[in-house]
DNA sequence: AATATTAATCGTAATATTGCAATGAAATAA
DNA sequence: TTATTTCATTGCAATATTACGATTAATATT
C-alpha cells in the first residue's frame, strides 16, 4: 500500500508531519531561504537562483502555498511571493514544541 | 526523474531536508512522542502501540536509527529503543536555525 | 534439543513524489 | 493586433516511499 490512513494518528502527528513532509525537500528549503534572505518578495529569478525547470519551482511554490507557508501577488506578467508571517509563526510553534521535547535524565536507559 | 542532486544544494540545505524528511510521517512523529512521553526504553510494544504491522515500524525505526535520533540496544530477545540526546539537540539546532529566521517588516511586500 | 518470542530482512504491490517538455493563460509591449 | 514575457497546468517517465506477508536470525524458555 502507500500511504497511512490519517485516522490512525492524531491531528498533532499529521499536522506536525505535513509541516515537515514541506520542508522534506531541499528545493523547498532553498526557496524559503532565499524569500528570506531577501527579505522582500521574490518574483521569478528563483528559477535562475535555484538550478531547477520553471515548472518545478513552480509546483514546489504551490506545495508551499497550500500549506499556506507562502503567497503570491501577481504583479503585471510576474508574480511576487512572501513568506506568510502570521502562519509561518504558527508552523514555527507545533514544530518547536515538538522538536523541544525533553528527554528526562532519570531513566535514560541506553 | 526522481530526486535531485544534492550537489544542487548547500550542505545545510540537503540536511535541513532530510531531518524533516525523516519527521515527515505521521507513524515516525508518533513513535518519537511516544519513546519522549515514557522518558526511557520502549521495546516491542511500539507495535502495539501504533496500529502499524510489525516490519512497517521496524522499517520506521531503522530510518530513524539510521539518522541517529535513536539508538537501539538489544536486551534479550527484545530491543530497546531510546531518543539520542545529543544526536537529537544537534538536529534541533539545525532545524530551529531554519524555522527561527525572521522576517523583516521593512520589506513586506504581500 | 525443541519450542516460543522478538525483531530484522526480503520481496513485492500500491501509491506518492519529483522533474521537465509541451502547452496554456494572462498581462504587457511593440 | 501581434509578439513577448512570466508563470501555471498538463501529461508523462523515473524514482522513492509505504505497508505487509513470509521468512530469517537471535535469544530465551521448556
Amino acid at each position: 500500500m502507500g500511504l497511512a490512513k490519517t485516522e490512525m494518528f492524531t491531528d498533532e502527528q499529521n499536522q506536525i508531519s505535513l509541516f515537515a513532509k514541506v520542508f522534506g525537500h531541499p528545493a523547498r528549503v532553498a526557496i524559503l531561504q532565499h524569500l528570506f534572505k531577501i527579505e522582500s518578495c521574490v518574483c521569478g529569478d528563483l528559477v535562475n537562483e535555484i538550478g531547477l525547470a520553471q515548472p518545478t519551482i513552480s509546483q514546489h511554490l504551490k506545495e508551499l502555498k497550500h500549506l499556506g507557508l507562502i503567497k503570491g501577488n501577481v504583479e503585471g506578467t510576474s508574480v511576487c511571493y512572501c513568506v506568510h508571517a502570521e502562519n509561518w509563526k504558527a508552523m514555527k510553534s507545533v514544530m518547536n514544541e515538538f522538536l523541544n521535547q525533553d528527554l528526562e535524565e532519570k531513566s535514560n536507559c541506553c
